[in-house]
DNA sequence: GGGCGGCTACGACTTTGGTCGGTGGCCGCT
DNA sequence: AGCGGCCACCGACCAAAGTCGTAGCCGCCC
């Protein structure tokens, strides 16, 4: 609960909780993490339903989790264990890095995401890091979510361009198409008749070339609705 | 060029390239930089105009950019550098996080991005982990990422949802009213009658509890379009 | 002062969108 | 077999959207 930075690895150590239902995993993860300094390995548990009697027994900070459990998977433990009070953080680490994966991880509560081939010394990083109430991702993963906003930029940035041709009245009454309004409500939204909307419509249509008013709508919605 | 991971720094070390318009910043930059293991400054320069110069005249890996200068700010330089032939890696190094920024380095071809309170042995980490190939955020903006992940996801999940109550036929019908299509178009690519059309329209409309075409436009969309 | 571009407005018209009522087929249930 | 519910389909009708031509009123630039 210090400022960011790496937690202090002076006071208290770090304690984990190893959840995997492969043995060898749970092994080489005990390994690599309960020597290292600062940390300790609190408790291992094979399945997600054993999350919470470990959670009870002993004080865990940081859980290491898979995904993929015999009863109970790690999305679902994770949202459980994110639910309760002094809820300590989760990094998922997984083999496979399915963006719907690296999603509903995050949905779930996850403080990280990263993948089983991550080499040792950078999980026991992650593990501090988290413990510091910082995320951690693996590179690949954050080179997808640059690359995301990236691509949505470029996306708004066409939109906005298009949208920039039109004259202040013309992106209000645009606007108000992109809110689903009829040309009555926006007539009355903008205290015009709706004779003039009708003429301004016509215009932003013939501006951005377009043929109906639903496009209209796609494009200010691109354009992110600012 | 080695397989990911933390860079070898046996063979031949990072050569860096500081741009930063304060003297007090570059210092204490080549400070904490010159030292370290692996690492060299090939050379300072304090605007973006110098930057070419300074890429001609020594081999750099990595570059340490502002984003505040007088003549050449650190987007364009970045973007310029970046269109070079074996450009090097750019990490943007500023004060301020804001959203904007972030997004406009990142198109610009950032590797990296990072705050200048960043404690000093992260931003040499920083500059090893770009130089082997992977990006670096700071965790305030990696954070902002997921959030933003997880909130595209919830209202894609809503639509989604909402979109689940149609029947197959319904939805191929939505799904052409979100491209922007007329009731004949969509006629056509789903070989039906436009009264068929205007039917399906209809009952969409009393599902989704809309009253016209583009709400349903807008909704298909945030669902996702997949 | 004359001209231009943007905003407003109207009427009359065409096209598109949306409602209503009704047919028939395909379940699954009794 | 008979029935109810859901889905797909259609045509006729009415409402909303979009087009066209015209026109007055700014504020701005040459």
């Amino acid at each position: 609960m210090s400022v960011p930075g790496l937690p202090a690895e002076s006071a208290s150590p770090v304690r984990v909780l190893i959840v995997d239902d492969d043995p060898l995993v749970r092994a080489a993860l005990n390994m690599m993490l309960d020597g290292a300094p600062g940390i300790v390995v609190a408790a291992v548990a094979a399945d997600g339903d054993e999350v919470p009697a470990a959670l009870d027994a002993y004080g865990v900070d940081v859980i290491l989790m898979d995904l993929r459990m015999a009863r109970v998977d790690g999305i679902t433990a994770t949202r459980r264990v994110r639910a309760r009070p002094r809820a300590p953080e989760v990094v998922v680490l997984t083999t496979f890095d399915a963006d719907e994966n690296v999603v509903r991880a995050l949905r779930a509560g996850a403080a990280g995401f990263l993948l089983k081939d991550t080499p040792p010394e950078r999980i026991v990083h992650a593990v501090r890091t988290v413990a510091g109430g910082e995320p951690i991702l693996s590179p690949r993963i954050v080179r997808r979510l640059m690359d995301r906003v990236v691509l949505e930029a470029g996306v708004a940035d066409r939109a906005r361009a298009a949208l920039a041709r039109l004259s202040p009245r013309e992106r209000d009454v645009a606007a108000a198409v992109a809110r689903g309004s009829t040309n009555a409500e926006i007539a009355e939204e903008l205290a015009m008749s709706v004779a003039t909307v009708k003429a301004h419509m016509t215009r932003v249509l013939e501006k951005l070339e377009m043929t109906n008013r639903t496009q209209i709508a796609l494009l200010v919605h691109d354009a992110g609705g600012d």
